[in-house]
RNA sequence: UGGGGUGUCGCCAAGUGGUAAGGCACUAGUUUUUGGUACUGGUAUUCGGGGGUUCGAGUCCCUCCACCCCAUCCA
């Protein structure tokens, strides 16, 4: 587990400590609507995830607010989801549905505030009315209904009175607000159709940004995680808590980056057309990102886990490389499944100096896996091995079987090809070889040096076996549609050969078949009669990567070019102030730029010169520091004054503090609107610049760091930087910084 | 001249103004009866671009650029 926390996990901890919140509740909220995929397995590593950190609780619940969509046989694949992937939900499964009576409630409540109103403008007028982008929005004319007008509307709606779309509950907000969510959003719409849950109880069913933020008050959620795309929904979240004066305790909304895989998509919508247009065979097709299809594929939810872990939870959108999970399942299967051989593409050999037959007791663990099993490979003058395993016209760094090269069958023997037996087309169809006796595996003293030893299975006891190969499901890292599906993201071997054992014996579900990957016998399709194999993933392989390599197009990146936008020009007000500041006051253009620009800015910059005549430096306080607090908020509010600005000026002028202390100081001038010379004061930071002190204070961090003096002397410059970090550091932040600069860059010397 | 976000290696991703973490991928070597695993090394003189402040900037200020989200009676 990372040592480094997520930035939710630093919030919630934030929170924890400053007392914001007493239990940590999270929650998992799907819509019922569709199979989980791994996005959501992230969600739920998470949120189930932060909840176990920190020893709080998470509820699984369905956001089941719109009955057109929603069904019992998702609520399922959700619940099982979560299951496998190993974590428990408090109580019992939560459904917002539940709360449909207490949501109603808040709204009649919001309509007694005059918060919310019954619309009665058709679809496409209130889509009109909401204004674009750019444009502000209207309010409807139905707005100024009266409160009892617009409770005996909704009651009316609830009953069942009138027609779907016929009114809409809205809430009184904003029709200009820039946050388009924000344009008195709906909240009640009427839908005369039967809920999965509710069955027929209600006529009128709560949008998202009602429902979700009262259902996650009314579970004590204490923080509301959810992905990018619901930003612009926190300001209508937090007006409905807030409007309804629901503070105490309430939930507080945080956003991640949703997941996003190479090679797949990852939209419930995208997915279900390619479920009904047969492109894959069901939601738990193992080529699909679902957890149905990762669990049929053989993906561990151990696998799914590391995986979630290990890409982060951040802000950027981005887009994980699938060798990143496959790394996963890997990483979990390698120490944990018997190894096995089985033949995908057999090539006879024929062993003309092998009489009769053997079974040898081989080991289903390589050495460097610590498990104990094994079983008896059966062996006879007929086996098969790869097709690709024999090579006639090898290159120079093939280590397999050739006419002049031997090669090893794993757990058995050394074998010479003699022969060469080609159909009238000339392919391969059998070898004729020999083994060497001595060379049994274990107790070879033939002296015979291979490069590799092979896989193989005995011809004569082999059991036939169907293997299905997957590879990605799209052809292009970010697929966009059926067109750009990969023709060749399933292949199905009918006549795979497969050593006995695993099927006789059942050594356990998982696989690595040797040399190629690992497997997973299929929970489906499965029989003893007729054994099918899923492909979970292949072995890493550098032979065949190093093949298939000159084939890759080299990426050829055209470097971006930068194209710089059009600044916009001053007014001619501003191009006066700016060219007194440059001319007059001789700051450079850059200050003077910002300065010129900003009207509170250059307003409280010359305010403050009137009491003090610095002017370079006092416009780069402002400038750099002030400028960063009036981005929040007004002049007025500001705790500290111009004059204290010119105050601190002129402690630094005269050098009483350097730049650096000057930055703590103005910071606590932010918070406590103190002078500047009281917060020096108060706090000793006075420089200290005498040499003799200074020097002392470098030959003891000199004296703690030997191995970077060394480095430095050896010509690593960057260490400056450290040195001058460590004195201020034990000073702090006291030292004269130029002063420390000049002493340790001639001590090091 | 709408608003809200995000830009650190090929892909993810850390980073209180003081030596640019880590993982995947890639690569070289050691071990190996899996061209696997394990182990050891190599991989960003630079943080979207340009300026500014500072002894010192990925971190602060200004500005430009790119990408994502928002105008479902979906969630």
């Amino acid at each position: 587990m990372s040592e480094r926390k997520d930035f939710l996990r630093t919030i919630v901890e934030a929170d924890i400590k400053s007392g914001k919140v007493k239990e940590v509740v999270t929650r998992f909220p799907p819509e019922p609507n569709g199979f989980p995929h791994i996005g959501h397995a992230k969600s739920i590593a998470i949120n189930f995830g932060i909840a176990r950190d920190y020893n709080g609780h998470c509820n699984l619940r369905m956001d089941d607010t719109n009955p057109t969509k929603e069904d019992t046989k998702y609520v399922e694949a959700l619940k099982s989801a979560v299951e496998w992937l190993g974590f428990e939900w408090k109580d019992d499964v939560c459904y917002t549905s539940d709360y449909f009576p207490r949501i109603y409630d808040y709204a009649i409540e919001l309509i007694k505030m005059g918060k919310a109103y019954v619309d009665s403008l058709p679809e496409d007028e209130i889509r009109e009315y909401r204004g674009t982008v750019k444009e502000a929005g209207k309010r409807s004319k139905y707005a100024d209904r009266t409160i009892e007008e617009n409770l005996e509307l909704f009651e009316k709606m609830k009953n069942g009175e009138f027609k779907d779309g016929e009114h809409i509950l809205r809430a009184k907000i904003d029709m200009s607000a820039a946050n388009m969510k924000l344009r008195d959003p709906l909240l009640y719409r009427i839908r005369h159709v039967e809920h999965f849950r509710a069955g027929k109880t209600w006529a009128v069913y709560p949008m998202y940004d009602f429902a979700h933020c009262l259902s996650d008050y009314i579970e004590g959620v204490s923080h509301s995680i959810c992905t990018l795309e619901f930003e612009n929904n926190r300001d209508i979240y937090n007006w409905v808590l807030e409007t309804l004066g629901l503070t105490p305790e309430r939930p507080y909304q945080h956003e991640f980056a949703r997941l996003g895989i190479n090679y797949t998509v990852m939209s419930k919508r995208k997915l279900l057309e390619l479920v009904e247009g047969g492109q894959v065979d069901g939601w738990d097709d193992p080529r699909l990102p679902t957890i149905a299809g990762y669990k049929r594929r053989g993906y561990t939810p151990e696998s799914i886990l590391a995986f979630c872990d290990s890409v982060g939870i951040a802000k950027a959108n981005s887009m994980v490389d699938v060798s990143q999970l496959e790394f996963c399942i890997r990483d979990d299967l390698n120490p944990k499944v018997p190894r096995v051989m089985c033949v995908l593409d057999p090539l006879k050999i024929t062993l003309v100096n092998y009489e009769g037959n053997e079974e040898i007791e081989t080991s289903y663990y390589p050495h460097d896996v610590p498990k104990e099993g094994s079983r008896k490979l059966p062996f006879s003058n007929e086996i098969y091995i790869e097709r690709d395993d024999f090579m006639q016209n090898p290159p120079k760094d093939y280590f397999r079987l050739t006419p002049e090269q031997s090669v090893r069958l794993k757990g058995a023997y050394i074998i010479t090809c003699k022969e060469v037996i080609k159909d009238t087309s000339g392919n391969v169809i059998e070898i004729k070889a020999e083994y060497s006796k001595e060379s049994k595996s274990g107790s070879d003293t033939s002296g015979i040096k291979v490069k590799s030893a092979i896989h193989w299975v005995d011809a004569n006891a082999a059991i036939k076996v169907e293997v299905r190969l997957y590879d990605r499901l799209f052809s292009v890292e970010a697929p966009e549609g059926v067109a750009d599906l990969n023709a060749n993201s399933l292949t199905v071997i009918k006549d795979a050969y497969i050593e006995p054992a695993v099927i006789n014996e059942k050594p356990d579900e998982r696989f690595q078949f040797e040399r190629q990957g690992y497997f997973y016998a299929d929970p489906v399709d499965y029989t003893d009669a007729k054994p099918v194999f899923n492909k979970i993933v292949g072995l890493k392989g550098s032979w065949d990567k190093k093949k298939t390599k000159t084939e890759t197009v080299p990426k050829i990146r055209a470097k971006k070019e930068q194209v710089d936008g059009e600044v916009v020009a001053m007014s001619d007000a501003q191009t006066a102030l700016f060219t007194k500041y440059t001319q007059e006051l001789k700051l450079n253009s850059e200050v003077a730029n910002t300065l010129a620009r900003d009207s509170q800015l250059s307003a409280f910059y010359e305010e403050a010169l009137s009491e003090i005549n610095s002017p370079v430096s006092l416009a780069n306080i402002v400038t750099n520091e002030v400028a960063r607090e009036l981005k929040q908020m007004q002049i007025s509010e500001l705790k500290f004054s111009t004059s204290q600005i010119s105050q601190l000026v002129k402690i630094i002028d005269d050098g009483t503090i350097s730049n650096k202390i000057a930055k703590q100081v103005f910071q606590e001038m932010v918070k406590s609107g103190d002078n500047p010379s009281k917060i020096v004061e108060d706090k000793g930071l006075v420089q200290i610049s005498d040499p003799a002190i200074i020097s002392a204070i470098i030959n003891e961090v000199m004296a703690k760091n030997p191995d970077n003096v060394e480095k430095f002397k050896t010509g690593n410059t960057k260490l400056l930087g450290f040195f001058v970090g460590q004195v201020l550091k034990s000073t702090g932040g006291k030292a004269n910084p130029q002063v420390v600069n000049k002493l340790v860059a001639e001590m090091l010397k």
